[in-house]
DNA sequence: GTAAAATAATGAGTTTGAATCATAACTTGT
DNA sequence: ACAAGTTATGATTCAAACTCATTATTTTAC
């Protein structure tokens, strides 16, 4: 009789599409899979219709799926775009918005995520602090950006991390290369080579971090600035490395270059953006965060939600 | 952090404008005024900001509550249209709407919501059933109507009754008239009066039947067909009326006719679209249903949900 | 100006229904 | 054909939405 159609509904039909499976969405929203069934079941009965044809890959929706799949879409829109207006209207101006990253390959999701933060908040002084840092934490502190890219978190009182999103770091050997049989990495498969780099200190490397230096081992090294020129030695067979697997998916389709998991379970990374506490209050601040999550679920194969 | 709206929020936040009032929107939406306000406050503090202003009347928005309430206008609109193309989708082309009133004033509404029906299904083909039948349910049954608007609610295994309304009947007499003096209509009052009705059987005439049948008044009778006319019969002093005070508010402005309540407690009416089992089911009637309802509200002033 | 009526706010208590858990039923790819 | 991945289902749990009962506040009426 009466519409039970709430936004929650219109969200998970958003992360349905994005992600293809149902599962994939409840990681997105933060749910289970079973609340999401349960939830697309709610609204199956009640349009006394199905949204999406199972049995298929890729999903595909009904009609009736597509019509309300559309209508997500407009009232996202809206509701963002209200919000922002409202947080306008209750902060004020927004200020600043230095950006601190430690992390090279970011750069290809924070551009365009950028791009799209600057059509809603056109207000917002956007900026990148130059360089890289060693510990981007202090920038905060020094109040030299309001916010940081970094790999870790570390439970502070200072500093508030939002998490973006998880990931696998795939190590990167030659198609040529023995080790290229193997179905993943071990420790001791880095030590008779050498590990190529970006030119950074070993606790921002999460495979030595993580991985080699609590077992002791200790490769010969090379760095080198560029994710392509990284990728070009290794093709050389000049050593191997470790990137993520949503930085190098492209060039791994030349087949070149194999994508090995990283000790039997692979290896995760996870990236979160770190502010003040009192910028994290700060909805021009938030809504960032929130873009660069979404930027990067719909551009990066294979991230996931923390 | 994230947002916590929901649709809930915003039809409260249309019912309350719609109203002026919390406790009005509270029964439009069938919900307590607390429930309302504990609703109204989660959003308040979620966004750190007041919506509207108490201790006003009129009341009024604040520029985050206007915001916020353009957005729940313009998002009604998208799901309403979403709901009508999938049923349209789910349940094809719609049917024949023929509608069965029994009720003279009700076309001051009627008219008006059928326009506005009008657009949303432009291939259902709207008709009246002319004249005023006896027992318009057994239209129904007859297959000669889709939809009847009636003043009772009957228990029935055939019919269904969707509530529209409820309103209250006032009685109508001269300002000049002694009974204008009085606090409200009592059944005796009417004893020496003549009753200026509409040309329908008892059985319609709420007033009559609700109010001096069981008392066993049988006051002298008189009819005529118009509103208008019957509005001049008794300010000319040729008897009294019963009437919905929202047929006759414009009326009353001019001072010449008074409406007094009826009974102590005033006299309820009440108003039901019935259909039959079948027609209830179909989504194009179920939103003109809805359509008069939300027609009604925004235009009869004093009616209230069921 | 005060009393009465109407409206809103608040906090505790209850209930509903949305989410989880645990598991079964399917699909799909190797 | 079996394993891996995905979806469905039913029972249970739990949170949050709603109601109830009451107090506070505002409006209206006299």
């Amino acid at each position: 009789m009466q519409s039970i159609l709430e936004i929650r509904h219109l969200q998970t039909l958003l992360a349905l599409l994005e992600t293809g499976t149902l599962s994939g969405a409840a990681t997105r929203v933060h749910l289970t899979q079973s609340a999401l069934s349960h939830q697309i079941k709610q609204l199956e009965t009640h349009y006394a219709t199905p949204l999406f044809e199972r049995k298929t890959q890729p999903l595909r929706l009904t009609p009736a799926g597509q019509r309300l799949h559309t209508l997500a879409q407009a009232i996202k829109e809206l509701v963002d775009e209200a919000e922002r207006d409202v947080a306008r209207l209750v902060q004020g101006r927004a200020g600043k918005l230095r950006i601190a990253v430690e992390c090279h390959t970011c750069f290809e999701w924070l551009m365009p995520a950028m791009d799209v933060y600057r059509q809603n908040w056109p207000e917002v002084e956007l900026d990148l602090v130059s360089g890289f840092h060693a510990n981007p934490l202090s920038l905060l502190r020094e109040s030299k950006a309001e916010l940081a890219i970094v790999s870790e978190y570390k439970k502070s009182s200072e500093a508030v991390f939002h998490p973006l999103f998880g990931f696998e770091i795939v190590g990167l050997v030659s198609c040529l290369h023995p080790l290229a049989k193997k179905d993943h990495l071990t420790p001791h498969d880095f030590a008779d080579e050498t590990l190529i780099t970006y030119p950074v200190a070993d606790e921002m490397l999460d495979v030595v971090r993580l991985f080699l230096k609590p077992r002791g081992i200790e490769p010969k090294r090379r760095t080198a600035e560029l994710t392509v020129a990284i990728l070009q030695l290794v093709a050389s067979r000049r050593g191997i490395a470790a990137m993520p697997a949503w930085a190098v998916q492209s060039y791994l389709q030349t087949g070149y270059v194999v994508g090995k998991r990283i000790g039997k379970q692979g290896l995760r990374g996870e990236l979160y953006a770190a502010t003040n506490q009192a910028m994290a209050q700060a909805a021009y601040i938030q809504d960032f965060v929130a873009t660069l999550r979404s930027v990067s679920f719909n551009r990066l194969p294979g991230v996931v939600a923390l």
